[in-house]
DNA sequence: TCGCGTTCGGCAACCGGTTGCAAAAAGTAT
DNA sequence: ATACTTTTTGCAACCGGTTGCCGAACGCGA
């Protein structure tokens, strides 16, 4: 019913070896034979089976990728980016949602491993050791997570964190709290990291906490009994809920309490008050990381590090510090 | 270098054959044989090669799902009910984004056609001649959408606007406005329809709109100028826009106007005001569409239609109209 | 015109499974 | 013991491309 590469080959007259070579070693064929060929194929609707191509080459043309929740707005402009960019390669996408759970994202990786010619992690939770293992298996590139040797994408958390911290003690706030996220979380220990090495204001931390409103909603009584005036938040989801659970508690952002999110997402621009936060070059991120993975596909042991810079935008949850 | 099933044959001293019907059709080998021949494989750590299989079956064991939007939060729960309802079935998920744009889906549709076995198309924007068209190449299920003989799972939405309109009217609104969304949506006509419908009311029409905050922003301005005091909004990211908006201009919600959203995403929870909304039954309109795709996939010409019911909630962005 | 180097195209094996067919083995009835 | 089923297994072709190898055709200089 399909029509193939043989059906290509006898309309056209010539074997299907020429058929193939005209699609895939252009070079080798003559060019009149080439576009006779080629107008045939469009001429029949011949598409290439990906599949049958995939068995003789071993290379899917697929690639997985990999995220805790596709339901955190931090994901999609990046899963969008990867998609369009791996589109440009001829490659397809796999999405894949580990719920936030370590167990699932192991598990996804394995059955991807025979699916896909590589895979692009973002914020894995994983231990390191199970992605070095995993690493055995099929090409990675990590987004927003940091292995010995493996290639990578990250996003200058740390800077942001800084700049945060210097905008907040600028505002006259000398005592911050930091609102962490999920344990197994690069950019949380990045954030915690580069917190605590301010040295000119008192930080405490709070969590671990999910990656969601729901974990910066339950955050705020403790938040409130830190006795903090400034608070960076994980994620812009995370200061939202934190946000509105501070104002349940009858306390007002940023009249009270400063607020800095983390990612930039819509809808931390639109709500009330409009969310001071560090923006991520999330799609930059995505189109690099698709590119650092077909290279590591085809040349073997390609590594690399690349760090893109955040930036910090202010709005308005964060306030002059009352005295 | 992978394991393949004529290693698995060797090392259990069977043909190959007999490997391959172990594992996909027990019934035709001897209980004896087929333990043994699986204790060999898992020993091997064999996997069958899925494009190998897709070759000669013709089923990829893929499925493709097409969106409008994976940042809009309405999406997301569906594909994740999607995707596991899928692995369950052990097929996987293409997740593709059309960016809003007709001519992107009809290409990723074009694309992903030989790539898997079936098709979900939520909320298309396509016309109806091209969807039936479409169907010739590929299985389809459609949601959100209704094409004559097609599988479709619908989300009761005309129901919920009369809702909605029943709720406005009974706070005294008289004069309402329906903020739409894009052309193409079949959910937006559902609902114009549905509120044009109700004779008790006057109902303005405003749009078409893109289906984003930024739609809502926009029309803020023709809400006001129509003099509605009671508003539908196409979904909850525009009612959220809509919101900011008319508050940009004077105008607080639900004091001076009443909004309903539609979708009852997490974000229209916690915002302030907190939505009222007619909730989408996402995650079952997606885990219904894959078994429907899937039996459509091996019964050929399945067809049905599923309808599910969409609820309204009340929270606090709609109130009393002033006389 | 002959010889030689290129370019082009055909041949056929191969990737890793699946499946119709038939032989072999096991079971049953006579 | 024989003939006839039924179950179990092996054989081999096939799915639709890719690719190493080899011969044919062609161009060119002598």
């Amino acid at each position: 019913m399909a029509v193939t590469i043989r059906d290509v080959a006898r309309a056209s007259g010539v074997h299907v070896s020429t058929v193939s070579r005209s699609f895939s070693a252009p070079h080798l064929v003559n060019p009149e034979t080439r576009t006779r060929v080629l107008a045939v194929a469009e001429d029949l609707g011949y598409r290439p089976n990906r599949a049958a191509r995939a068995l003789t080459t071993g290379r899917t043309h697929n690639l997985g990728l990999i995220v805790a929740d596709i339901a955190n707005p931090f994901f999609p402009p990046l899963i969008k980016a990867a998609q369009a960019q791996a589109r440009l390669r001829d490659y397809h996408v796999f999405v894949a949602d580990t719920d936030e759970d370590p167990k699932a994202e192991e598990d996804l990786i394995q059955t991807l491993t025979k699916q896909v010619d590589g895979v692009l992690l973002c914020s894995p939770r994983l231990t390191n050791r199970t992605i070095e293992r995993l690493r055995e298996e099929i090409p990675f590139v990590l987004v927003n997570r940091r292995v010995r040797g493996m290639p990578t994408v990250l996003m200058d958390v740390g800077r942001g964190a800084r700049l945060a911290v210097e905008h907040l003690t600028e505002l006259g706030h000398r005592r911050l709290a930091v609102v962490t996220g999920p344990s197994g979380s690069w950019t949380s220990k990045e954030m915690q990291e580069a917190a605590a090495a301010m040295s000119e204001v008192d930080v405490v931390f709070l969590g671990p906490n999910p990656p969601t409103e729901l974990g910066g909603l339950a955050a705020a009584a403790d938040v409130l009994a830190s006795g903090a005036t400034g608070v960076l938040a994980y994620n812009d989801l995370v200061a939202i809920g934190l946000i509105e659970g501070l104002s349940e508690r009858g306390a007002e952002v940023p009249r009270d309490i400063s607020v800095i999110g983390v990612d930039d997402i819509v809808a931390g621009r639109l709500g009330r008050p409009k969310l001071t936060t560090i923006a991520m070059p999330t799609a930059a991120a995505g189109r690099i990381a698709v590119d650092m993975l077909l290279q590591s596909v085809d040349s073997e042991g390609a590594t690399g590090v690349t760090m893109l810079e955040t930036t910090l935008i202010v709005r308005e949850s964060t306030g002059e510090a009352h005295t």
